[in-house]
DNA sequence: TCTGAAACGAGAGCGCTGCTCTCGAATGAG
DNA sequence: CTCATTCGAGAGCAGCGCTCTCGTTTCAGA
């Protein structure tokens, strides 16, 4: 039961977005009351969060399968592909991705249970990025001036992920992360409109730019 | 009585978030019923257009004074104070930020209305480009391998802002800018949460992010 | 100064929402 | 066979966007 209210909660995201989400719509299209699907999820927030730990998961398999299925590629191109395969699946799941990466539901706290979803895709990165150095593949180059405070979150997160990446390098894969994401956003939330055109030239774009990061990554001018 | 609504609205907005937003509540506050209220906006996403655009001018106006207040500072500096200027704006106001560069709201289309004050904070940062490359700060560097669609989109760019920017920086200005706001807006919807300390530390990361950015858009490695 | 149209506000009401409470029916372990 | 637990339905509350009607206010032109 709890598998069929997901599964139709689901469809609806996927076709009208977590905005027009409803108890009571999912509960009609089932053919059940609208007070008997508070025995499975107590709220609508319940609702939400396992959406959300869908959503995490769905991009995070699409990532690891990335990282996965490259590992005898270079690194430019191991980068290249993972971000075409989030690019992919959050053009194929915009309101998912929205859902995620957009603005938070006011009022709505994701809750610990999302984190470790929510850690997947990065550590597919960090993971490249690490294979990447211990390969020699990339050279750490100039070495940004960081304080205490940020060598202290960096080192945190180096063990946290298990990886062992200089700063130099995590800094520019921090870089690489947000413009990705930020591309995907703005051309998902329609920020392109009218500028770049839909389709090839933007499939295009997106392909460049990765290409520039990936140039990036490695410390290549 | 207009203004004062969208005031009311805009301090609902700011405190509550978009989703919030109600009618209702706004004319409870100015003491008027509620259908009062539909005399002066048809519709709640009449109200959200007010807001948005609103919000488009707030930063627009953000970034042309950084932009005004640094003629004759290096194109680095400019850029970060530019960069600088809209993150404070985003974390002084959360909420319309999310609004305008957060998730759409489904089955809402901004109108063609908001398309001008949207441009202002691009045109800025163009602006900016646009001067180093004539004063000769830039170096194109090396020319991404466009085809003729994105080409065309960028021919279009220029002649619609009316800066005069090659290609390979142009693409490095796009580059700089989805950076810029896909680190705002994981500093903003809680996707730092737990990696990157909030205040200093995740100031610092920003600027040295910022820096990066400003040595890609001159052409330095 | 009077008149009539336009602008304005209030109230009732419709259908929708999340959520709670109560009560009856099914279920299944002892 | 019994009885506690689980499950579902219905009514109801307060909120929402929005519409319709009707009375009041305002004010320009005769």
């Amino acid at each position: 039961m709890t598998a069929h209210i997901l599964e139709v909660a689901h469809r609806h995201l996927a076709e009208q977005g977590a905005a027009a989400l409803s108890l009571r719509a999912i509960a009609r299209e089932i053919g059940m009351s609208s007070s008997a699907i508070y025995r499975y999820f107590p709220s609508r927030d319940e609702l939400f969060t396992a959406l959300v730990i869908e959503a995490y998961d769905a991009v995070g398999e699409v990532a690891e399968a990335a990282e996965a299925a490259t590992r005898r590629s270079s690194l430019p191109t191991r980068w290249s592909t993972l971000a075409r395969a989030i690019r992919d699946w959050a053009k194929a799941h915009p309101h998912a991705y929205a859902l995620v990466y957009g603005s938070p539901v006011p009022g709505y706290a994701a809750p610990e249970t999302t984190v470790d979803p929510a850690a997947r895709g990065p550590l597919a990165m960090l993971r490249i990025v690490a294979d990447g150095v211990a390969g020699g593949q990339i050279e750490a180059g100039r070495s940004p001036k960081l304080t205490a405070k940020v060598k202290a979150d960096f080192a945190d997160l180096r063990t946290g992920a298990g990886v062992q990446v200089p700063d130099a390098v995590l800094t520019r894969a921090f870089q690489a992360w947000f413009s990705l994401f930020g591309h995907i956003s703005f051309e998902l939330f329609g920020h392109l409109h009218g500028v770049i055109t839909e389709g090839e030239a933007a499939d295009e774009l997106f392909d460049v730019q990765m290409q520039a990061l990936g140039r990036l990554l490695v410390g290549e001018p």
